[in-house]
DNA sequence: AAAGTATTTAGATATTTGTCTAAATATATA
DNA sequence: TATATATTTAGACAAATATCTAAATACTTT
C-alpha cells in the first residue's frame, strides 16, 4: 500500500499512467511525451513497476510498458472504507 | 489532486485518517496514538487539512478533528478511470 | 565485427519532507 | 492575575526524492 501511494504521489508518474490507459507504449515513446531526460523517466517507470502499477515486456531492443489495472483494486477498496 | 496524493503518501497520516474514521478526536488524542512529538502530528494534521481530507473545529482549548469523506470522491473517480 | 538505436545503471546534486526541540499563542482554572 | 493545559509556529537537521549527465548494457543492422 505504501509503495502504491508513493508511486501515485507524482504528477509525472500519474501522467505516465494516463498515457498507458490509452495504449501500451515503449519506454522511449513515454519519454518523448515529457520534458524530462530518459534516465529520469526510466526511474519513474521503475517506481511504478515496483508498485505493480505497470508491467513491462521486452520486445527486441524495445521495452513495452502496460498498465496493471488489477492493483488499483486495492486502492479502490481502501478508499471505499472512507465512504460513509 | 496533487495535495491529496501527497497527503495520503504517509503511513502516519493514513493512520490518522483511520482513527478519525472511528470517531472525531482532539489533536492531543491523535498525538497520543503515536510515538511522534505533538508538533510533528500537528504538522501532519495541517497537511491533511490543506488537502481537505479532514476538518477542524475549535472547542474551548481543544481542537477537534474530523474526517472529510466527500473529498475522497475525487480520488475514487480518478481510480475508477483505470478500471477496464 | 562495427556502428547505431533503445534502455537502464551509476553517481552527483538541489529540493522536499518528516522529525525534533524551544518558544509562542490560546483557553481554562485557581 | 498567575499558573496549567492544549495546540501551533519557528527554526534546524537528516533522510528521501526528482532530476541531471556520463557510462554501461542489450539488441539490430550493415
Amino acid at each position: 500500500m505504501n509503495s502504491i501511494f508513493k508511486a501515485l504521489n507524482d504528477e509525472t508518474r500519474r501522467e505516465i499512467m494516463e498515457l498507458l490507459k490509452v495504449k501500451d507504449l515503449t519506454a522511449g515513446e513515454i519519454a518523448d511525451y515529457f520534458n524530462i531526460s530518459k534516465p529520469s523517466i526510466s526511474h519513474h517507470l521503475d517506481i511504478l513497476k515496483r508498485a505493480d502499477l505497470i508491467s513491462s515486456e521486452k520486445k527486441g531492443q524495445f521495452v513495452i510498458y502496460s498498465l496493471n489495472t488489477t492493483i488499483m483494486e486495492d486502492v479502490l477498496k481502501w478508499i471505499l472504507t472512507f465512504k460513509k
